[in-house]
DNA sequence: CGCCCATATTGCAACGTTGCAATCAACGTG
DNA sequence: CACGTTGATTGCAACGTTGCAATATGGGCG
């Protein structure tokens, strides 16, 4: 059925090393036999096959990309730009969930569940670094959204604690004094609700402040937005302002205190965390941290190749922090932007 | 470095043969043989290669999703289902983003791009059922969002007619009679709009109406919605109720409403399409038809396993129609639903 | 006790590719 | 004119797995 090297030798009157020579650019070919074999290529549609070609040179050309869920606004961007970065340095991506679920994080890392990868980059929930690094083996690892590095593992993240801050800080200029915070979560290995939860209370502290409540919820999603802000507002000391560590909660948040006929930025202050693309469109629109998504999809990629085509096993993990931007949309008073 | 069926069966002392039974299930073996190669396989951490078995059965076991973006939410939450859904067949699935470009469909299907698949699963935006068959070539290949079969390939979709019909009848059953559409889009093989386009003029029709405007788009994102929704109002004749054919052109028209003063849905009523979880969340939140995308999901993988491993070359293309819900909320009118 | 059958296990070859090293032709140089 | 050198091409083997067919083992039956 497909063509094989040997049946584009038969055709060009070549050998098939010389075929393969010429597919693969490995050594120097004489323009006479490259034109014969090229139009023999042409002629019989060759494609090389991956599975032969893989098994040979012991590389995939796949990369492993692990995600909580793929269908969030914010990991579903990022995921995009994976995809791209991934793409220009001849890589294929393969998407996994993990749902956030440990045992589905450890057994993508262990290669028991899914096909082989080059290398992965994860964006873990529930397991720690060093489990990580212990679970990964020889596998080249990049973790997004930790600070700690660990091993050989590297860490591509944003500076949260100043993200968070910054965030804060933007809701105590505006004269908030009540402020409360959405998104803490116990009992779980992930450390970025902690260093968001710390930076936080930094920056009210720099004006005097502590957080007149801070509410736990068990994922990231609107409902818990919602629930967590119903919460807010059903008790004594109303805050004035609320920092939700995700857009969605945050939007969830919003939708909580229409329903209760707050308004939003007059009687209370909204921020989100991650800016999607909801954010920009909802009314009104949310104040939120953008982290440059791009940037960190590029330099994980960028990590992770060094680590496939280096072998650097012995070189330590590096921690890569990338910038991130406080965007002061309409849910904190700012100047409706056009869309 | 990794271990082999050769190391196993040197360690178990059974031949290479044995140890591929067992791991492979393919021919009975002692229960005490078994348990001695399972032990050995647990020992050296045994885990087949892909690639050699790959090219020894000449399938790959991955299984290409292509949808025009995945960051957007509608297409995030199908692949979502597709790869669960593929997942329990053993397949592992391979996103691909073709961003609406035609020449990127034409890489993927023609296998000049990616990795090499044993099927694909196209959500086409600019190529016609017919060039799809022919560029796919023996590749099994199922295609959502289009309705007319074309050759061997099967197609899953809703009956986009009738869904906009019941999104216009639901319109002009509230009262409305000035009516608009936001969503055709010009000069696009892609039949879904003008399915729906149709649709929506038969329900208006249904009530003796005719549309007030029908407002083209680029594409089916938020800030296409806003610009659409700016033009409708800025005209003499504002409509009292627009259906936009996706729910993040619905999302855009709402902001564009707000900026613009204009009550949902006292002043305007806004419908959109496709069910996204914004549209459960946002204030007022939006009325929509609900595809069942996990039966999409379902039948779109169940129809590629039986192409891929019956071979039904022959078989003509099959059309299946998955159902479609009325959702109404409060941007029609309806009440505030639990979030 | 010998034969046959079912069950359990094995050896060989092949999937399509590329690394390695060898071969071959042609050319410029001493 | 012989020689070394460069450039072009080639054959062989191997990557790790499984299909095929053959072989060993044990048990039931005549």
């Amino acid at each position: 059925m497909a063509a094989r090297l040997k049946d584009v030798a038969a055709l060009a009157g070549v050998s098939v090393r010389t075929v393969s020579n010429v597919v693969s650019n490995t050594a120097t070919v004489a323009p006479a036999t490259r034109a014969r074999v090229m139009a023999a290529v042409e002629e019989l549609g060759y494609r090389p096959n991956l599975a032969a070609r893989n098994l040979r040179q012991g590389r995939t050309g796949l990369v492993g990309v692990a995600v909580p869920e793929i269908h969030s606004p914010y990991f579903g961007a990022l995921a995009g730009h994976l995809i791209d970065a991934a793409q220009q340095r001849g890589w294929t991506v393969l998407l996994e969930r993990t749902g956030g679920r440990p045992e589905l994080e450890r057994r993508l890392l262990d290669g028991s569940q899914g096909h082989q990868v080059d290398g992965m980059i994860i964006s873990p929930w529930s397991t720690s670094p060093a489990e990580l690094a212990s679970l990964a083996g020889g596998l080249p690892l990049v973790v997004l959204g930790e600070l700690e590095p660990h091993g050989s593992i590297d860490h591509v993240a944003l500076d949260n604690v100043a993200a968070a801050r910054a965030a804060a800080r933007h809701l105590t200029a505006a004269g908030r004094r009540r402020i409360a915070a959405v998104g803490l979560q116990s009992g779980l290995g992930h450390g970025t609700a902690e260093l968001r939860a710390e930076g936080f209370r930094q920056g009210l502290a720099e004006a005097g402040l502590s957080p007149v409540a801070e509410v736990e919820v068990t994922d990231l999603h609107r409902a818990e937005g919602a629930r967590a802000m119903r919460e807010l507002l059903a008790t004594a000391g109303r805050p004035d302002a609320v920092f939700c560590f995700s857009d969605e909660l945050a939007l969830g948040a919003l939708r909580a205190a229409a329903e209760q006929g707050v308004h939003v930025p007059r009687e209370l202050s909204l921020m989100g965390f991650d800016d999607i693309e909801d954010g920009r469109f909802c009314t009104p629109s949310l104040s939120t941290v953008a982290p440059d998504r791009e940037q960190i999809a590029e330099r994980a990629v960028q990590c992770l190749a060094e680590r496939v085509l280096g072998r650097l096993d012995t070189l330590p993990g590096r921690r890569i922090v990338v910038p991130h931007r406080l965007l002061v949309r309409e849910s904190t008073g700012g100047a409706a932007t056009p869309v």
